[in-house]
RNA sequence: GGGCCUGUAGCCUAGACUGGAUAGGGCGAUAGCCUCCUAAGCUAUAGAUCGCGGGUUCGAAUCCCGCCAGGUCCGCCA
């Protein structure tokens, strides 16, 4: 890896050891980067005092002492316990430049990679529209597959099709019995809303007409079994709602590669050698014909451990689906990654002891995230009580075009004001779901969901547009810049702040932590800004400087845009 | 009844997995900055018993135990 925080970083850990282990210090070396000012990287050495008999402060003072000379590190500076290494400032700035030179609009990716990773996210019942409740899963799931592929993966999107259920025997009910002059007008003209009505409809009689609730009861039934007609006449039902969830994702910038249906592992009779594997497992008992699985031994607690995946009439049940549709991804993945709801967490958990029970090649990596609820509680497709993920986005572009209309009305076009609006109302929508962990509680309100101020996407998106507007006014050719000439505080945190740039991902990946793109491209362009404010570009008399200056510029541009990217955020020339 | 997740200023949030330097930000509030590359910006001030109580440790927001509050789950549903 070319970047310079990968050298200087692997430079001072060799060096470290070597250090160590001629002192005769035993403990891990905990690279860390310590609060701004104190240096660019440090060590704490509480861990190496164990077998000698001094204080940290003592040991670190002797460190800094035997530690050989490195081209890289300027000087070490010793406060407390901790021994902070500063990088020598003029060769960090060179092969920063020299790294961005290299890369240009790719600097921040990664090594391309051998492995293929299957993402599996949104996954919603196609019973109606998406909404805000279940909004994350696609903005988490679209963020994590973007930032595998920065990180240089083979990177597949699967959306698994819950086609057997009765949520859309309900709607395949409703939609060929129901009179459509009895079905609520929708709001949307979009083919999830027009359809959602025979759901909502369906549901309710359901509960009050025996006969009803029987014939959408066969409709499951003979999904189950198998049955072709039942199960076209379901997909004719749900087609149009899938269309419309495809089209609002679209909206937002995330495309599925691939729709999974879960008729396909009964069509495939994978789902059968799944109950034979299971059954041949010391865990596996009979209850009145069914077969279960005993998950006690596995940890599983609650009223009751039995996990049944083979009805009494010989049918199997969703999680048996679930389970062949992994084994499935396993045959076609390295890496298995699921973003669902935190109401899957122990179906997940016991899918995933079966699969180890059939030693499935691959086990998932799951991401569960809290619902978003609204003031008065959950969201509910069946009760209507719901903000659609539509509404929100309307209101997004509608409010970030009054932001533009305000700020630049006199200057842009029309046309030019909607697009912008476009742009910056989609990416707060999705910044705003993104910077927060997945598994933090969320709860809905207008007002935050459309803050377009402070750690926000548009404030990003504004500086990414600032420097834009330099480049274009630049007259210079930005080449063989001398980067020694940027010596100001702001430039030297801002050229900082953007070598962090590809470690940042790295670890956004393997820790599968979306929410810490955001924050990293908040705290560059906050230092752009400061930046910005201290050292003026085109009004810089000092051809040289202003040069430096532009390239600083076009980095900052490069970084803002790819992690807009990974965030699935457009980000605009023009603000 | 039990499992899992969450609890950090008026509000939202980072840090927790891997204990370590004065707990970072943002919104809102207050006070400032546009003859100078876009003020969706910048600067300053105020605001925190890190849910509560114990324990481990030289050191705890972070690890362990107990409690409280919210979410979620414990179907031959999906």
């Amino acid at each position: 890896m070319s970047y310079p925080l990968y050298i200087a970083r692997k430079e001072i850990l060799l060096k470290l050891e070597s250090t160590l282990l001629k002192s005769g210090y035993k403990g891990d070396i905990k690279l860390e980067i310590p609060p701004i000012g104190l240096g660019d990287f440090a060590i704490p050495c509480f861990s190496f005092t164990s077998k000698v008999k001094k204080s940290p402060n003592e040991i670190a003072n002797d460190i800094v002492k035997k530690f050989e000379k490195s081209k890289w590190v300027k000087k070490t500076v010793v406060k407390g316990a901790y021994v902070n290494f500063f990088l020598d400032n003029d060769i960090f700035k060179n092969s920063f430049f020299k790294s961005i030179f290299e890369k240009k609009e790719n600097y921040g990716y990664l090594e391309r990679k051998k492995e293929k990773v299957i993402v599996e996210h949104t996954s919603a019942n196609p019973n109606g529209p998406l909404h805000v409740g279940r909004a994350r899963n696609p903005i988490i799931g679209d963020t994590i597959v973007r930032i595998f592929k920065t990180a240089g993966y083979n990177v597949e999107s699967q959306f698994y099709l819950d086609d057997m259920g009765k949520q859309v025997a309900i709607l395949a009910w409703g939609v060929n019995n129901l009179d459509s002059k009895k079905i609520p007008k929708p709001n949307y003209n979009k083919p999830d809303h027009k359809t959602v009505g025979y759901y909502q409809v369906g549901s309710k009689l359901l509960k009050e007409d025996e006969e009803i609730s029987k014939q959408i009861g066969i409709i499951v039934k003979k999904s189950e079994e198998g049955d072709k007609k039942t199960i076209d006449l379901v997909h004719k039902a749900y087609a149009p709602v899938l269309e419309g969830i495809n089209d609002s994702l679209k909206r937002i910038n995330i495309t599925i590669d691939n729709y999974i249906p879960e008729s396909n592992f009964l069509k495939n009779n994978s789902t059968n050698n799944v109950v034979e594997k299971l059954k041949k497992s010391k865990y596996c008992g009979v209850e009145e014909g069914a077969y279960y699985l005993d998950m006690k031994p596995f940890g599983i607690k609650g009223r009751n451990t039995n996990f049944f995946f083979l009805r009494k009439d010989g049918t199997t049940l969703y999680a048996t689906r679930d389970i062949a549709y992994h084994l499935w991804k396993a045959d076609h993945a390295d890496i298995l990654i699921n973003v669902l709801g935190e109401d899957h967490k122990l179906e997940s958990k016991q899918v995933e002891i079966a699969l180890k029970l059939i030693k499935a090649k691959k086990i998932p990596k799951v991401i569960f995230y809290s619902f978003v609820s609204l003031p008065g509680g959950k969201m509910s497709t069946r009760h209507a009580r719901v903000v659609y993920i539509d509404e929100l986005i309307d209101e997004c572009i509608n409010l970030a075009y009054n932001e533009v209309k305000k700020r630049r009305g006199k200057e842009l076009s029309e046309k030019k004001m909607k697009e912008i609006a476009e742009i910056v109302g989609i990416g707060a929508l999705r910044y705003n779901i993104i910077k927060v962990q997945p598994e933090k509680d969320m709860e809905f309100k207008w007002e935050e969901a459309l803050n377009f101020e402070g750690n926000a996407s548009p404030f990003i998106q504004y500086s990414h547009a600032r420097a834009c507007s330099i480049l274009s006014k630049k007259q210079d050719e930005i080449r063989d810049i001398d980067a020694t000439l940027l010596t100001h505080v702001s430039e030297e945190n801002l050229i900082k702040n953007l070598a962090k740039f590809p470690i940042i991902i790295e670890e956004a990946c393997e820790g599968c932590k979306p929410h810490s793109i955001p924050a990293y491209l908040f705290e560059v362009a906050s230092q752009f800004n400061k930046f910005y404010r201290d050292c003026p570009v085109l009004p810089e008399k000092n051809i040289d400087i202003r040069k430096a200056r532009l390239s600083l510029v076009n980095a900052t541009r490069i970084v803002l845009k790819n992690g807009l990217n990974i965030l699935g955020i457009v980000a605009p020339v023009e603000m």
